[in-house]
RNA sequence: GGGCGUUUAGCUCAGCUGGUUCAGAGCAUCUGCCUUACAAGCAGAGGGUCGGCGGUUCGAAUCCGUCAACGCCCACCA
């Protein structure tokens, strides 16, 4: 084989392994007689690109998937894109206005010409990142939220809701974009806190000299005013029950009525009613039957109904309207405020809760299995804490706001008659003979029906993904949807769990009757050093692409997932990528090590002998853990195992341990079992590293073409007698001393010593310890000599004769700071089982582990006062 | 205003139903080494009254109470 370079270089080897497993076909999946193992990409918007967000949540999804594919598991990564519906709008919309192209000037039908251009444009983008990143996705299966089957299944499902009777249609009070000029759901509105001012308005009271004062943070809705509100309890308004007051500039009377939803402490118990735009005051018009005056148009400024400052902006308006108030006498005084004010999620507008006709989805029957199967953990949530959310939410959950005022999207199915009234079905064909039937007007045609304008929100099409993906909607018995559903795992973040999680639930068992997924892994939000949310408009978010350039992908996947436990939010630093990058480099020079080597049929050393038998048990050990972190998605956790193996115990030791003399070859036995460990390893590794893993893994050996560690499997875990640690670790111990010995004494590590154990104790791992110690020979004595370093490893004193090169006051420091904490701990230890109810409380297993303790460290202590003697001497 | 969570070494975190020298890991730091796999490295070392206070217990990082700081979610106080 080739020789290879010292350092590795990700780049090429990215290209070249990536480009071989879509050759080959290995991220495809077919049902067989395997068990699935099945994961639903979460969709990102198909005109977003890779944010560190999607590296870190799709890392965990390659990692997973990839492991499940080496134990055994027909595993499949579905891929595909979200239309995202009023994101893409607005992208789309701002590209046309660069062009002096309004959206009010084209048909429909030019408008989606114009997106779907779009995005064919952009809509590959972020796959291709994806891929980059190694993701073993099955691109044969790319779906997309508005492709053909994904689109008939939500028409599909809309209909049948509303057969069902859980689709409405109504006058509702709704949340506002005013920028995107659509309604929104609640779950897309984000409350800020915003720094504001309290204005105290005078109305006047009809037919008195005197005003009623009333505090509000919104002085431009006045002119929607159509009643001024008090408690009736409240003894300081009495005086205002049955009367009428004036609106301030507008001069219209209105009735003062009384609501004990007023609070009297608030301002000055006085309320004004807006019921057209706040959600509170529609309430109060509905209960007390007062008319509503809608005085904002869909944009945001004041409508003719308004009377006054029409065509402003309502903000301009605030700001006017106080100088005019203030002019007039009318405006008693302000206070500075601070309230939670609404923001599009998109577009960040402040939303305007707005009367409109929208379509709804009652949501009490669907919530219900969907929270029962979180609850009692049929699916389960990693980190649970979620539950609590989950279960709050999906125990108060309110209709849900399907329709949009937009273009872009899955348009609703609804046909509305001439004479009135609408029908809804999946085709415009079917349509018309619904409406046949229902206006009972044979002669009806196609272009008479109107079909609604609106469309669906996106994550009507989003909460689809599990059951639509498989076909499960059009063709409920499908082979597929039967062999992959329910999926396995779902790995999101949860900032979504109401949007999309909770709903996918609910479409699962409405529409499968089951989980859409058996595990929810939630990570955490990716934050830079400071603790900030890595954003576009702080600047703080390193591209993505540029990392694996400058770390290789393995390497930036192993940093993100080095800080993230399941949950937490990951505090991101160059510092992890380059400790990835780090780990790449010694795995790289791992290999070109035992490559190097030259075999000869010659004896095994029993240093290589014990080595092999004992990094058996350490492999097998890790494995085992790793299974177990695995089965508990504590995915950084099992990193860390099988990095601590490798650089630790394998690198460290293991390879020094078999490491033939320079020039030397390696027995055949030792060179084939050190072989044979690093195949697991690489295998263990693949699923958090799998390019360097690939590579190298191609070199280890013979490959035939179409061969990848990536269908490799994980061998099987064998029962192992841990025995063999404690003696390696004792002698790994002794090592240690003798090597911390050679620092301080600044003895060359190529100069043999002697080692001198104090007593009649064997020596574990002899082999071992007198080549990594580098010793010329092991000798019991009877009693310390005095010119030695020594140290303790268990109760076994070690001595490192050292002739004059010895430093008694030091040494003697040393001996006697020693014993004076283990005469410490002998003390606490004695104390302990000199308490009677320690020993008649406690159980057996400790006690008797105290009488060790206490027998140890009386050895201990007697062989500290030897040695102190004997270099008294 | 409710609910949840967090607080352990300089940083990021692990410590399950109280009991092995339990106070840990990785990174960072310090010391010595360019030793023929690797300086993106090797060898060694230091570092924490487990947020504060109080309680339960023979025994508390772990259980209970309380206070504090931080974070998240939910909610119509104008």
């Amino acid at each position: 084989m080739s020789e290879l370079a010292t350092k590795y270089n990700p780049d090429e080897v990215e290209e070249k392994w990536y480009g071989y497993w879509l050759r080959h076909d290995l991220f495809k999946s077919v049902p067989d007689s395997r068990e699935p193992y099945t994961i639903v990409i979460p969709p990102p918007n198909v005109t977003g690109v890779l944010h560190m967000g999607h590296m870190l949540n799709n890392t965990i999804q390659d990692i997973l998937i990839r492991r499940a594919r080496m134990k055994g598991k027909n595993a499949l990564w579905v891929p595909g894109t979200d239309h995202a519906s009023i994101a893409t709008e607005a992208k789309v919309v701002a590209r046309l206005a660069a062009k002096g192209i309004k959206k009010t000037d084209l048909t429909r039908e030019e408008f989606l010409k114009h997106a779907w251009e779009w995005k064919e444009e952009h809509g590959g983008i972020i796959l291709e990142q994806l891929k980059k990143l190694g993701a073993s996705c099955d691109w044969s299966r790319t779906a997309f939220t508005m492709d053909e089957v994904r689109s008939k299944s939500v028409i599909r499902v809309f209909v049948d809701l509303y057969n069902k009777g859980l689709i409405y249609r109504g006058v509702r009070m709704v949340n506002w974009d005013p920028v995107a000029l659509t309604a929104l759901s609640d779950e897309e509105v984000i409350y800020k806190e915003e720094h504001g001012k309290l204005y105290y308005l005078r109305y006047k009271i009809v037919g008195e000299d005197g005003y009623a004062v009333v505090a509000t943070t919104r002085p431009e809705t006045i002119m929607g005013d159509t009643a001024m509100c008090i408690n009736p309890n409240d003894p300081k308004n009495a005086h205002l029950k049955g009367k009428k007051v004036i609106v301030p500039l507008v001069d219209r009377e209105i009735p003062v009525i009384e609501d004990d939803y007023v609070d009297i402490e608030f301002g000055t118990g006085c309320l004004k009613v807006t019921p057209a735009h706040d959600v509170n005051d529609y309430m109060l018009g509905e209960k007390y039957n007062l008319p509503s005056i809608d005085i904002f148009n869909d944009n945001g400024t004041l409508s003719e109904k308004a009377g006054l400052y029409v065509g402003m902006d309502r903000f301009e308006v605030r700001r006017q309207i106080e100088k005019d108030l203030e002019a007039a006498g009318l405006l008693e005084k302000t206070e500075s405020y601070t309230n939670k004010v609404g923001h599009s999620e998109r577009t960040d507008a402040v939303i305007e809760p707005k009367l409109s006709m929208q379509w709804f989805l009652k949501m009490g029957d669907l919530a219900k299995p969907a929270l029962d199967a979180v609850m009692n953990d049929d699916i389960k949530f990693y980190p649970s804490k979620f539950k609590n959310t989950y279960n709050y939410w999906m125990s108060n959950i309110k209709d849900w706001c399907i329709s949009r005022q937009l273009w872009w999207g899955h348009r609703i199915p609804a046909y509305f008659l001439p004479q009135g009234g609408y029908v809804v079905a999946e085709t415009p064909e079917e349509a018309l003979a619904l409406a046949k039937e229902k206006s009972g007007d044979d002669s009806l045609t196609a272009a008479d029906l109107r079909q609604d304008e609106d469309c669906l929100d996106t994550w009507f099409s989003s909460w689809l993904w599990p059951v639509s993906l498989f076909n499960g909607i059009l063709e409920p018995d499908n082979e597929e949807i039967k062999y992959y559903y329910p999926t396995n795992d779902l790995v999101t973040g949860p900032d979504i769990i109401f949007f999309w999680v909770a709903r996918m639930i609910m479409a699962g068992y409405e529409y499968k009757g089951d989980k859409p997924f058996r595990n929810v892994y939630f990570t955490g939000i990716v934050r830079d050093k400071l603790g900030r949310k890595m954003s576009k408009t702080l600047g703080n978010s390193p591209n993505p692409l540029d990392l694996i350039a400058k770390y290789g992908a393995d390497g930036v996947r192993m940093g993100l997932m080095l800080a993230a436990p399941a949950g937490n939010d990951i505090l991101y630093d160059d510092a992890l990528c380059e400790q990835g990058r780090n780990f790449n480099n010694k795995i790289w020079n791992a290999f070109r090590l035992v490559k190097g080597w030259s075999v000869a049929d010659c004896a095994q050393p029993e240093a290589a002998a014990t080595a092999v038998r004992w990094f058996d048990v350490v492999l097998n050990k890790t494995m085992a853990e790793m299974d177990d972190l695995f089965g508990k998605f504590r995915l950084s956790e099992a990193l860390m195992a099988v990095y601590k193996l490798f650089w630790d115990e394998f690198s460290s030791w293991y390879l020094e341990m078999v490491k033939p003399a320079y020039g030397q070859p390696v027995d055949r036995a030792t060179y084939d079992a050190t072989l044979g460990f690093f195949d697991t390893l690489l295998r263990l590794l693949h699923p958090f590293m799998p390019f360097i893993t690939e590579e190298l893994w191609q070199h280890l050996a013979e490959r035939k073409d179409g061969d990848s560690i990536m269908v490799a499997q994980l061998p099987a875990i064998k029962p192992v007698d841990e025995s063999v640690i404690s003696s390696v670790d004792v002698a790994k111990e002794i090592i240690s001393g003798v090597r911390t010995v050679r620092l301080q004494k600044s003895i060359p590590n190529k100069e043999k010593l002697t080692l001198d154990v104090v007593g009649s104790a064997d020596v574990p791992a002899k082999a071992v310890v007198m080549k990594l110690a580098n010793l010329s020979e092991i000798v019991n004595v009877a009693e310390k000599e005095p010119m030695t370093a020594a140290f303790l490893v268990g109760t076994t004193e070690y001595a490192v004769p050292l002739g004059n090169n010895i430093d008694v006051e030091e040494e003697l420091k040393k001996l006697e700071a020693d014993l004076k904490y283990n005469e410490g701990f002998l003390q606490s230890v004695l104390k302990k089982l000199g308490n009677e109810k320690f020993v008649n409380n406690a159980p057996a297993k400790v006690i008797e582990m105290e009488r060790k303790k206490q027998a140890d460290a009386e050895a201990k202590i007697a062989a500290l006062k030897d040695s102190i003697a004997a270099l008294k001497k």
